[in-house]
DNA sequence: GCCTCTGACGCAGCAAAATTGCACGGAACG
DNA sequence: CGTTCCGTGCAATTTTGCTGCGTCAGAGGC
């Protein structure tokens, strides 16, 4: 339930896979234009599309910000280690990291990896602070590792389809 | 080089954020009532939305799509140590990781930590033959940990506004 | 082999959304 | 106090998204 995902298989052909490259880097992109490149008309394009988010295919439509506009310009990963591998406490953790704004993003990992989690804040002294609410002076928290991002080399959420 | 991003430092009021934040949760929602929201008319809601969108603040517009509706399920996270820290390995590395389409996002990272690659695969075999492929066989590499995700608890591109 | 049913398509028309032109109002400046 | 500039709202236009309808091809039943 950590994931109230889509359906167990859908079916998808060459033409949906050709939609969904396009709507992965520009979800703006006139159906008309869509329709050229793959074929297909308008409306076509449209239940097609109409059919993938109620499929759970697509799960939304976001615009994407950058972090360093709006002074968010330090990023950390760090990694988490539960003080226990316990259901509550590794719930209990998830929640935490749902709830706080500055995770982007976080995994529960195996291979004794924890928890991975992205943070965003505008400096080194904010992050210490968050650090301290969120790691240092948590009981969940057996230790962690943080990992100052020099270089966002690749950023997105697309795969290959 | 590394991101071509945006401006030094754009202002933006409480009515830019309140329409990033609309934004960064469902950018397909009718300007009219973003406007209802912020208190503003439909077309100034739109020139806003066109300038945060020139000043390189909105990055893209983009639809996000579940991977395991794909067949995507296994997703990994990896900790790559480069053979060296030169100028030239290290843009190497990028590169390959830019022009990998398994690759979904890759930072890198100081405090030793190398590179964090999110890699998304069909199953472990997979992701073995990328392993293999992409580091256990890549001179640039030295070394690398991979961190199988569990549970993707919180994944998103949204940042605090 | 034929019939029917289902699903997807394209076309045409309609509704809704985005975009542009224009005139107004307030703030900064001289 | 006047001028300029920036952002706004309103109204009109253009573009896009959506729906109804008739057609067609393939799957399955008889």
């Amino acid at each position: 339930m950590g994931t109230p995902t889509a359906r167990p298989e859908a079916e998808l052909d060459d033409k949906d896979r050709a939609i969904l490259r396009i709507l992965q880097q520009d979800n703006k992109t006139p159906q008309r234009l869509i329709a050229e490149q793959v074929n297909l008309s308008a409306p076509a394009v449209q239940r097609r599309i109409a059919r993938l988010e109620s499929a759970g295919v697509i799960r939304g439509n976001i615009a994407v910000v950058d972090p360093a506009a709006l002074g968010l310009g330090t990023s950390v990963m760090v990694e988490v280690h539960s003080a226990s591998d316990r259901a509550v406490v590794l719930d209990g953790l998830k929640q935490q990291f749902r709830d706080a704004p500055e995770v982007q993003q976080c995994y529960h990992v195996g291979g004794n990896g924890g928890f991975i989690v992205i943070v965003h804040v505008q400096d080194i002294a904010a992050f210490d602070a968050l650090a301290r609410r969120l790691f240092s002076e948590n009981e969940l928290v057996y230790s962690f590792r943080s990992l100052v991002v020099l270089d966002p080399v690749k950023v997105s959420l697309a795969i290959e389809v």
